[in-house]
DNA sequence: GAAACGATTTGCT
DNA sequence: GCAAATCGTTTCT
């Protein structure tokens, strides 16, 4: 079942649990590539100090201000890119960063796109990771916006697997997540999922 | 106009 | 296990 605005557009810390399980795909010239979220961290827009919306409104983060559903992808250390599916409620500029998933159609085609890039032994490790989820799906900087409730080639169906498997805990890389990790559990995964990423402490 | 920094990955010791 | 790579955005002078 496909998911509708209203179900992205409530608080990050709500939709992000939900969005474990569901299947994220993006249908290309080259194929179609379907991933299975099973990690995902939460950030709550201008209240966060983690989120890049913490200092206000900038042109880099305005899609973050924009309607629940669009993706804001940006690129970090000059190197990778990193992808959020943007909550709502409208001007809150809460946001999911999608973390890890599970390459459950296009696999092949995943493959070429790492191939191009690096090496990676293991298909679990596929899209293992923020920047590897977004080699995979075949997205860039020119998804920057993209709804993917419409066009775009982005469609969003909602998991078969409940979240009674989800976990929390702290966030990873952010500055702040690890003294109030208790605080701000806001990283979810679906516990003993191979594709989850490994911890690292901020 | 210049400098510092980052929601990571990869490769080498 | 640790450090380098690399560049756009943000912030300070």
């Amino acid at each position: 079942m496909k998911l509708t605005r209203a179900d992205i557009s409530r608080t990050a810390l709500v939709v992000a649990p939900a969005l474990l399980g569901c299947v994220l795909r993006h249908d290309t010239a080259d194929g179609p590539v379907a991933v299975r979220l099973t990690e995902v961290e939460a950030y709550e827009g201008a209240d966060d100090p983690g989120s890049h919306a913490y200092r206000g409104r900038t042109a880099r983060n305005a899609v973050m201000f924009g309607d629940a559903g669009h993706l804001y992808v940006y690129r970090h250390l000059g190197l990778h890119h990193c992808v959020n599916l943007v909550c709502g409620p409208p001007g809150r500029a809460s946001a999911v960063l999608l973390r890890a998933g599970e390459v459950v159609e296009g696999e092949k085609l995943a493959w070429a796109r790492r191939d191009a890039r690096g090496v990676v032994r293991r298909a679990v490790d596929l899209a293992r990771g923020p920047a590897r989820l977004t080699v995979a799906l075949g997205l860039d900087l020119g998804h920057n916006g993209a709804d993917v409730l419409g066009g775009s080639g982005l469609t969003l169906t909602a998991g078969e697997r409940g979240v009674a498997a989800a976990r929390s805990g702290p966030r990873v890389g952010v500055s702040g997540a690890g003294g109030d990790g208790e605080l701000h559990p806001w990283r979810f995964w679906l516990a003993g999922d191979p594709t989850v990423s490994a911890y690292r402490r901020a």
